[in-house]
DNA sequence: GATTCTTGCACTCCGTGTCG
DNA sequence: CGACACGGAGTGCAAGAATC
């Protein structure tokens, strides 16, 4: 394949040619989220499936990996299917070495060497240090990423800079930092510096679901943040809201909104709201539209898998959102339509089983189309 | 021109919330 | 109280932009 595979056409005509590959795993790396959560990664002898060269594979947590029994130095079946997240199958156990250990998640955490708490009836192994310098990381990371305050060309890399160097102690720095301060980076002109002021300047204007799902509380992702938005309609009434009275929001329970009060109750935390209100975010809400959103999706829910040609995922969904529709993260009986793009995968799969009507992406777009009544053109 | 970093992309597992 | 639904978190690679 001398060629540059320029169309995504070709890319998915070759995807399928093969979906399994074998290769020799030579490590267990161990990841830190923002949360402490502790993740395993599978380090792998590169190599070519499905379109791409593998190196690294999801490993979710230590059971997964004793249940398959998962070894370092072991040859492993890696999968990728029509999937984009390489998988490891199973184990040739012909092929291992004799005397390998079974896998031991340690009891440090890689970075700051915390001892490692597995919460009782959990899954997941946490390191319990707050001020873990891989969890501030990922907290900075999580703030500024796309789908938070959505802070154009703040990557991993800039971040780990900024905190190495001590210029900022938590997020709330980031609108006091200097178009010098991030020239003197590496790896950092005049042009990147310039783009990230006007980024950092452009994401004052988020509304308030944003910048609460932005502060990484546990249990707080975009929905629960929108719920909790919708009904409070300022920082101001979350922060000063019982667990009682987050608990009556719909779909948030006593978990979440314990984990909300808590996070509020921390005097970091509220100093870091304070950066935040000092810089001039928008706090509120800003109030509801009226009159002119249309309604004729209204309770249709919608799921969305595979890549559109015409709008992003999310483009599509907000033009469902704006028009009374949802879209939730995945296929059940509850689903009212599923618009598939190219190369879907196991969504698609199952809303045929469950016989919920497939839109392409025609069809979708001609949902949207008004008919001579000027009503939407509904199926 | 070579190198580095960010971004877009789609899915799965697990825990929480809700409903009957 | 059990079953079901779905959100939260985490996962790698290629392409494109910017720096060196």
């Amino acid at each position: 394949l001398g060629a540059t595979l320029k169309s995504p056409r070709w890319v998915v005509a070759y995807k399928f040619a093969a979906q399994r590959a074998v290769t020799r795993l030579n490590d267990i790396r161990l990841q830190v989220g923002r949360t402490g959560v502790v993740t395993p990664v599978a380090e792998l002898d590169p190599v070519f499936l499905a379109g791409s060269t593998i190196s690294r594979a999801t490993l979710h947590n230590e059971d997964e990996i004793l249940r398959k029994d998962i070894r370092i130095g072991d040859t492993v079946v890696i999968e990728k299917g029509g999937d984009v997240i390489p998988k490891v199958v199973e184990v040739d156990f012909d092929k291992r070495q004799e005397g390998a250990p079974p896998f031991k998640m340690p009891a440090e955490c890689p970075v700051c060497h915390t001892g490692l708490m597995r919460i009782q009836d959990e899954v997941a192994v946490r390191c319990e240090n707050v001020s873990c310098p891989a969890q501030i990381q990922a907290r900075l990371e999580h703030f500024t990423a796309r789908n938070a305050m959505d802070i154009d060309g703040f990557g991993p890399a800039v971040a780990e800079q900024l905190l190495s160097h001590d210029l900022m102690q938590d997020v709330g720095d980031i609108f006091s930092l200097t178009q010098e301060q991030f020239m003197a980076l590496e790896r950092m002109g005049p042009k990147s510096a310039d783009n990230l002021i006007r980024s950092i300047e452009a994401c004052k204007d988020r509304p308030l679901d944003r910048i609460l799902f932005s502060l990484g509380i546990p249990h707080v992702g975009e929905r629960a943040a929108r719920q909790i938005a919708e009904r409070r309609r300022s920082l101001d009434q979350i922060m000063t809201a019982t667990v009682e009275e987050l608990a009556t929001i719909p779909e948030i329970g006593p978990t979440i909104a314990e984990s909300v009060v808590n996070f509020f109750q921390n005097e970091q935390n509220r100093t870091i709201i304070e950066k935040l209100r000092q810089a001039g975010l928008n706090m509120k809400l800003p109030e509801l539209p009226v009159g002119t959103a249309s309604q004729a999706l209204n309770g249709k829910i919608f799921v969305i898998t595979g890549t559109l040609a015409n709008h992003t995922r999310d483009e599509a969904a907000a033009r469902i959102a704006s028009s009374g529709g949802r879209v939730t993260a995945s296929v059940s009986k509850k689903t009212n339509y599923v618009l598939a793009g190219e190369s879907a995968g196991s969504k698609l799969d199952k809303a045929q089983a469950l016989g919920i009507q497939v839109l392409d992406e025609t069809a979708f777009e001609a949902l949207f189309k008004t008919g001579n009544d000027g009503q939407l053109n509904l199926l």
